[in-house]
DNA sequence: TTCCCATATGGGAGCGCTCCCAAATCGCTC
DNA sequence: GAGCGATTTGGGAGCGCTCCCATATGGGAA
């Protein structure tokens, strides 16, 4: 029984039923549950889907239905982006979308808002998640016309009307400055961002600044910020500067992932032993801070749960529940070896 | 006019039809080409699809046409897979596919053999990539049974009638070995897997092994071969073991991501300059070839190529065009800073 | 003019499923 | 024992597209 035509040998909704004795639209309610079937019924139709291998046709039920059961995720493929992260981020998103019967197709970036159109004006996914969204990004006024959901990772300049899920950057920044405290520093100091990036891009620099800023004088610790280029040579300097400025400082926070293992570098050769003398904490992905000169305590991007959020929110979506505009991820830090108790000096 | 009920206001293909004025069919063969249409008619359905922003409905499409125009992705998100390698080639295959105006559907590995059927049995993909082939993979059964075309990305035991990619291990353990001997080496050690993996898993490691052992051979280069467990100390103790049982050792090839930074480490610390001293040609990829102690020469996995020729396999497949069971890549060696002529003692 | 072939388009069945609209069956009550 | 609600199932139109089977039109040869 070689099959000739790749495809067309199927096995059908009606072979199930005729298997079974009984009709197609008992086996798709059987399928769906969305009307009452007894039991006995229910099993002799499930016995014959698992005897004849059947699975329903995807493309037959989109039709039908209206419902394609795939979620289109549109990720940073580029440099820059640090790769694990959106890795593990789509790896969430997978697992979830699977645990509700959904499947996930695969967009990059360079697709922008004509692959969003396409994708959603075919009816090929039924929701839409965008990774990596800028302030200003030519992607959302697509999504605003589009009459599918659709769930954003960052917030954008005008986030009305729109699902955005992130980090609590705002948060985050203060929780760097309260484990600090906690330990008894009373001298914090960030180390930044490039200048330009807070007045453009993402947003998050400032909200990062604000919550450190706030924390700080909740806590009554003096806290400077200090953005810096994201190069060796400026970690250096700036490390130079710092302690020309505050001979007092006993810890920093460091939110600049390129030059989060230099700085440390450099620190050092100025002499500063961590954590002896010098508290670390890092807000940068676990991979960076594990894999720094040393261990580094650190605040990372909870991928994982971002996955995880994303697609919740666009199946409660899906099932016409409300869900809330904005929704922001508690910022975890976890404790490595580069922050200590504060020593006098 | 607004849309009340989501999805079902989407322009169809009879509207273009009727606002071109011409039949269905004219406008379905206008976007298939798949017979002559004169090229007035052409241009005012064209016209007529801009103006009314028609996009094909995916799900009817692929139930009447018996192709979804979707290619099923299956990658390993585990940890311990190098994750630049995968996205790269995850992202050259997105990318490769659009090209043959196909999209892609992610799948974990997790999903394993039954994600497969899924998604084969219910023609949501016409064909499949299955990355990171074991030499027994409990999935390699469930695609010959499938009825879809699919490509490996690596060789499993028994590759009889797939159609496998991979890089050529052998001649990339030959490569690295005739750089070095064009560079005047005469003795050449391996430092390689761990043992037990020269016996199971994917079958690569030995054949990195047998090119290397022939090359030297060819090349009249002393060339011994040493596996190596992963672990930085175990780095340490080949290291001085190496040191001890060849003094007149110039250059090694290292076949081990994980310890290739740390093996560098450790041929430093016990006096060895890099490559004044000792030559080393990595097999790894470029992040950790660039990020080592110092940048080192490498043969790197080329994922962007075996991600479109994977895609392009597959396209000859759906064609119906024969393709070749097996294909090798060639190796690229890129030189760093880390090999260089053999100076005389 | 007539016939034929080449070129260009239309009509519509059917892909496999969902879900609306019955219809059938079975106690119960009155 | 006729009527009625509750429970369970069947029938089949229609989702939007493709592609087979015509049909229409035009020009050239006989």
């Amino acid at each position: 029984m070689p099959v000739t035509e790749r495809g067309r040998a199927l096995v059908k909704i009606s072979d199930v039923a005729r298997h079974a004795g009984v009709s197609p639209s008992t086996v798709s309610y059987v399928l769906s549950g969305k009307r009452t079937i007894s039991e006995d019924t229910r099993r002799r139709v499930q016995e014959s889907i698992d005897a004849l291998g059947y699975t329903p046709h995807a493309g037959a039920r989109a039709l039908a239905s209206n419902r394609s059961n795939v979620l289109a995720l549109m990720l940073p493929l580029r440099p820059g982006i640090h790769v694990p992260v959106v890795m593990q981020f789509a790896a969430s998103v997978v697992t979830t979308a699977r645990a509700h019967e959904h499947d996930v197709l695969l967009l990059t970036q360079e697709e922008g808002a004509d692959g969003l159109r396409r994708v959603a004006g075919s009816a090929l996914a039924d929701a839409l998640i965008v990774m990596d969204v800028q302030l200003h990004d030519d992607r959302i006024p697509q999504l605003r016309t589009l009459d599918r959901p659709s769930v954003l990772i960052g917030f954008p300049a005008e986030p009305d009307g729109l699902t955005c899920v992130d980090l609590d950057f705002r948060a985050a920044g203060a929780l760097c400055v309260e484990h600090l405290a906690a330990l008894g520093h009373r001298c914090v100091d960030l180390v930044g961002s490039p200048p330009e990036v807070y007045e453009r891009e993402t947003g998050f620099a400032q909200r990062v600044a604000e919550g450190f800023r706030e924390a700080g004088a909740a806590h009554g610790v003096t806290s400077v910020i200090h953005p810096c280029e994201a190069t060796p040579e400026a970690a250096r300097r700036t490390a130079e500067r710092l302690l020309a400025l505050h001979p007092e400082l006993t810890a920093i926070v460091v939110h600049n992932e390129p030059i989060v293992a230099p700085l440390v570098a450099a620190f050092r050769d100025l002499g500063l032993r961590v954590p002896e003398d010098l508290s670390v904490v890092a807000l940068c992905p676990d991979e960076i801070a594990e894999r720094a000169p040393m261990p580094l305590t650190s605040v990372a991007i909870p991928a994982e749960e971002l996955g995880s959020r994303a697609v919740q929110l666009l199946m409660a979506k899906l099932d016409g529940r409300p869900v809330p505009d904005a929704t922001l991820l508690p910022p975890r830090l976890t404790v490595r070896s580069s922050s200590a108790v504060r020593r006098p000096a």
